[in-house]
DNA sequence: AATCTCAAAAATTTTGAAATTTCTTGAAAT
DNA sequence: ATTTCAAGAAATTTCAAAATTTTTGAGATT
């Protein structure tokens, strides 16, 4: 039986997004190797793939290690988003159309009614992946009709480096954390809907603020 | 022997910067493992590190091409540029102090240097990659002082993937045109020594918008 | 003429092992 | 006690060949 590389692909992704390694931990090749049953090479090229996401540290002749985390990188990783979301958002509210404003709803929709079984806080663990989803693709969305492909393409690495960032960090998901980040959420979509620039791209630094 | 990496990794970012590939044009390690003197796989590993600056596209089963150049992308790209730029620029006025000063006027001098030569026009070709890499020097010292890695080396990233885009422009290097640069880097120069952020992004932008 | 099938050719991916480099360890010297 | 150095261990890189997938193109079918 052959191996698909993109299960490793993804299998390792979700790993380094979820806090599975240390940050910082060593990704040797011929260890990996074992728990998926192919050779040390094609661990090595998926960890290349990976460090082009920016999941991955790679340095010539001393290997790969799931990316630090500081308080330093953190503030860098989120500074960067706000940078690259108000930008894009900006120009989503001057190309999007009819279609933009109602994925965007839709999207928005998905995600608060994550975040309302989230806010109960029965099960915030398991149900962490589903909101993590959901607020990615709000947040894609709403740049999504920027023209820049560039600026789309960066954003979604720095999205994952982000969330990286995140899991890594102890943090009480107390009664009222994900209240307040539905109102921000709320305060970004009605920006949006109602072609306010500014409010937008100032609705975007509240949300991220809390990180800088 | 055993090859060394790097080399083959430096000698194929220079040639992709220079259009020695044509847009677009597969790159097969199996082709070019043989002017290298290595094996294919070795030629693969350095393609997939080309593809994470963007030199090289890379879809999976499929390959790596040189990357294509549309007016669209050169678009995309200098619009990129400017917004990491400008950002970066502005940050460095703020943080930057008298040996940044000190190193920005050291790049701009060679930098003017070089391009005096230039609008001479004797061998415009020959120059083109000295030029280059003050040019680079330059533009990359100018943000050197912005607080945050991730912003400058997306940057760098940046850079080779614009110059790319430029080298495979059929353009005329008329009398006047390095004069023109040169004002314009020197418009750049004088706002970001005089700790001017507003006039500094807007000489960034003069000096890109002709690529827009 | 256009589309489809399918075998041959070409290119990519994977493998397992050899070659090389880096890291570790512990004894000898300062 | 600290530093230096060499030998051994461990990890990374490179190789060449095998396995797999994609592309090509000739011949058959609509």
């Amino acid at each position: 039986m052959r191996i698909d590389s993109t299960e490793i692909y993804e299998d390792l992704q979700r790993r380094l997004m979820t806090a599975a390694f240390k940050p910082g931990e060593r990704l040797k090749p011929a260890d990996l190797q074992g728990a998926y049953g192919c050779s040390a090479n094609t661990v090595r090229d998926v960890l290349l793939r990976l460090s082009k996401v920016g999941l991955v540290d790679f340095e010539i002749q001393r290997g790969f290690r799931a990316r630090a985390t500081s308080p330093e990188r953190r503030r860098d990783v989120a500074k960067f988003r706000i940078l690259l979301e108000t930008e894009g958002a900006t120009q989503s509210i001057m190309n999007g159309g009819l279609e933009w404003e109602a994925e965007l709803s839709a999207a928005h929709h998905k995600l608060r009614h994550v975040e309302q079984r989230m806010a109960l806080g029965d099960n915030v663990e398991q149900e962490m992946s589903v909101w993590s989803d959901a607020e990615r693709a709000f947040h894609e969305t709403l740049i999504s009709c920027c023209d820049s492909p560039l600026l789309r393409e960066t954003y979604a690495n720095i999205y994952v480096q982000f969330r990286q960032q995140m899991v890594s960090q102890k943090r009480d998901f107390g009664s009222n954390y994900f209240q307040a980040i539905t109102r921000e959420h709320q305060a970004i979509v009605d920006a949006a809907l109602a072609r306010d620039a500014d409010a937008c791209r100032k609705a975007i630094y509240d949300h991220l603020k809390r990180n800088l």
